[in-house]
DNA sequence: TATTGTTATACTCTATAACTATA
DNA sequence: TATAGTTATAGAGTATAACAATA
């Protein structure tokens, strides 16, 4: 019987290798002047949607405000990110994509769709019905589940890549 | 009804949010004393359960042998785990715990579990156990598919994670 | 004094490439 | 030559603690 114990293990079994495989695909299929990787992409992701301070962001991801300056250090060393002092508190830093970050972010997601899409292709092909029916099902309770619970901490406009 | 490309697509929402859940707390789950982090806590249950060479155990977890290489070096230099030539292929190296890393293990893993199953109770719990059975069901195919294609979706010399 | 963010330091986990030892 | 594994080097991402600037 599958009790909430053994569900939960192969949860932590199944999804980061899943995760894995699907950020080693899209990094050996892009071009190495986009190197992006899934967490930039995601962080970029935010950002393009609306613009935050570093405080907000470090509470989106769940990490120390230390840890996320460090993280944006390097999209804002690539010039995909631009700090700004807050003018109405100069405490603040306001984070927004340049230009090139929003065009990288674009490019970067359009191929990333399109890698993983191609990968989950392949991989789901290899089931017969009755296996895809009986995963589908699987995932539809998941994503049940996470509707109700406030695992997310991106909008769900923004398409999710992760680390 | 669920054909490869609905199915590709519930998994392109899920997993990433899970992801993200999943790292949040498992990040945060880490015990006061660092003594074991829960990567570590992984890979000596696998090999409570049975001892590996390390091209088998970085299969396993879909990371380069060179990777798996120094995440074993922590347990080895901690004294919990045990490298060994295997006397019948001597460039092979047979890894297995040790007496104070399965008394680690046992520990620990009381500990862990208890934290994390405690979190995903929150979420599992919402289920019933039809949903339960379900979602585990579905798990089972995904984890049948991770080992069926970890080697075709990721060359084994290329493997990389962004986490 | 409290808040916001950065820097210093250190650790885990990952990759690629070069290397050693064995088959 | 081919395979199994290690080491050298590098980088992302994380944390705690000390710090500066602003409110």
């Amino acid at each position: 019987m599958a009790d909430a114990e053994k569900c939960a293990a192969l949860l932590m079994e199944t999804m980061p290798r899943m995760m894995r495989g699907l950020g080693a695909a899209m990094r050996h299929a892009r071009p190495d002047d986009d190197a992006l990787t899934l967490g930039q992409l995601r962080m970029l992701g935010v950002l393009c949607h609306s613009p935050r301070n570093l405080g907000e962001l470090a509470a989106l991801h769940n990490v120390t405000p230390s840890s996320m300056s460090r993280t944006v250090d390097v999209l804002v060393r690539k010039e995909w990110v631009a700090r700004t002092p807050d003018p109405a508190d100069r405490r603040q830093v306001i984070l927004e994509p340049t230009e090139a970050g929003r065009a990288v972010h674009d490019a970067m997601q359009l191929h990333t769709q399109q890698t993983f899409t191609a990968m989950l292709a392949q991989m789901l092909g290899q089931l017969n019905d009755a296996e895809r029916t009986q995963l589908y099902d699987g995932l539809l309770i998941l994503q049940k589940l996470l509707a109700n619970t406030s695992t997310d901490c991106v909008p769900h406009s923004q398409p999710s890549v992760t680390e």
